[in-house]
DNA sequence: ACCAAACGTTGGTCGTCCGAACATTTGGGC
DNA sequence: GCCCAAATGTTCGGACGACCAACGTTTGGT
């Protein structure tokens, strides 16, 4: 969206997936900014995120919990391994399997990305006052939780 | 997004910027879903219904009013051509520009569209009552036209 | 022992957004 | 009238998130 303008508006900007997908953006964009400040992707944050929360697991195991694709999983691994944000080793008791984990270096960028976002929240939010923004958020909560509910949650199998 | 599950919620989850990209996917999916049954996506839908609300026009300025990049004009132009829902001539007046204008056909489909884009509306927003839609589109229009004033939009040179 | 299932990996697709570069044409200032 | 800056259409390419198909290896249950 390089110039949205010539002011008069279209007849889809009141439309509530419009107003939800260009908003998105806005949110999107923000926070990749902050994120590429410092040197990193939505996937390295949520990969990070997920091994700290979670702990060391197998790249299958971690894609369920991030929500990423087996097939995303491999780059973005590929990319934090080589910069020694996280480690991957075979796990002995399964040859299928690589064991993920958090390195100190890992865990120092995790710390940086959550500050860039908790900045970027409150940039989003900016114009709204923290009623609108507990409204705002408790709104979309439903829809996602509606939606993801209809989008096949399969389950973990075990372990 | 594939698979979401293994229950335990991620601590990102309640982030707005997250609610809000994930609730725009789940719109960008309904609406894309819509769309592709009609052999269209965003861009098309787009593009057609700037030309009927504006009228014919060059390429440039319905990128200026549609929010479509420039180098992704030619394209779906094209596309569009392609199938004789719009037509491309070049301007009398001005060797540089080609006229874009909407056949009758194009005009149909755009009626099609539209109302796979209503159908969505509804779906998105299924778990809201009226009161919460009009609260949840109020809200989003707030955040929307803070970040665009903020995201330059230079103004219409004329004509 | 066999087979279905899980795992990691490779190599794609798609849509939206965006930038750089280029040739052509234009209009305004001088 | 000339010149230059600006607009126009076009091509190429990249980032990012989401996704799919296929393959070889390994596994566990039967």
């Amino acid at each position: 969206m390089e110039n949205p303008s010539e002011k008069t508006p279209a007849r889809w900007e009141s439309l509530p997936s419009w107003l939800l997908t260009q908003t998105a953006n806005h949110a999107h964009r923000l926070v990749a900014e902050g994120f590429s400040s410092v040197g990193a992707r939505g996937y390295h944050y949520r990969l990070l995120a997920t091994l700290e929360q979670f702990g060391p697991a197998s790249q299958a195991a971690l894609g369920r919990r991030s929500g990423i694709h087996v097939s995303d999983m491999v780059a973005t691994i590929n990319e934090l391994a080589d910069r020694k944000l996280v480690e991957r080793a075979p796990d002995p008791s399964d040859r299928r399997r690589n064991i993920i984990s958090l390195t100190p270096a890992g865990k120092r960028q995790l710390r940086r990305l959550e500050k860039q976002l908790a900045e970027c929240q409150d940039e989003l939010l900016a114009p709204l006052s923290p009623e609108e923004r507990q409204r705002l958020t408790e709104l979309l909560s439903r829809l996602l939780d509606h939606h993801n509910r209809r989008t096949g949650t399969p389950e973990e199998p075990w372990r």
